[in-house]
DNA sequence: TATCTTTGGTTCATATAAAGATCATTAAGT
DNA sequence: ACTTAATGATCTTTATATGAACCAAAGATA
């Protein structure tokens, strides 16, 4: 990571994860479990995970797909069953798919 | 991070992962896009962007929410209102609900 | 009120993710 | 077939996220 980067992410990203963070929170606040257990559970630091509650973009998406797992958030709000078929599908689907994507060469007259 | 981690990950951490790059993925090759096209609006490298595609967990999931949302892939499945609308109940219900759990104190008798 | 627990911020050391560059392979366009 | 471009992979350097250990503040229980 040179030139030190500073990334600007756009409000939806926010939104999104301020929303599994706060949905995290209230999960493990449901299921009466502390930060401390909960993080113990996942294998991460407490610190960390009251990153992911406070929506931190810069924590890494294992470990909040890993907390959201545990205490039942589901991601993409859909059945789990749905997940693994759509991933197969979508995994069938890519094979058939071209590998490389391609510009119309040099300057392709489209203005007709 | 010291003591050198090594995080175990759920298989339904894995394919939620996975899912999500097999969508963008997909989402980027029907708007034409090329990886370091792609790579450059969302302000990462070209690397980080084939991690992502791969469903690789170690990445930032600020870096995979921007990416996701530029080439359109909704998560939670839902449409963007109720994602704020979602988030602003959440938090209006946070801030009713106690900020720390407690167990019920040394031994409690629920046995009856 | 007093005590114990949980949470919220720090700070610091270090493991590591990300950038950047390079090269081989693959595939699209001519 | 040839050319050009996109992808896949590997390597090195460097910025930084994470874990750990703090302390202070807030909250629960008695």
């Amino acid at each position: 990571m040179p030139k030190s980067i500073t990334r600007t992410y756009s409000r939806y990203s926010r939104d999104a994860a301020a929303l599994i963070g706060a949905l995290i929170r209230e999960a493990r606040n449901e299921r009466k479990l502390t930060a401390q257990e909960l993080a113990d559970r996942a294998g991460i630091s407490r610190g960390l995970l009251q990153r992911i509650e406070k929506g931190n973009l810069k924590c890494e998406i294992g470990a909040v797909f890993e907390v959201a797992t545990i205490v039942g958030v589901k991601l993409f709000d859909a059945d789990e069953n749905r997940l693994t078929q759509y991933l197969r599908q979508t995994r069938e689907k890519l094979v058939l798919l071209p590998k490389s994507v391609r510009k119309k060469s040099k300057v392709m007259r489209d203005d007709f």
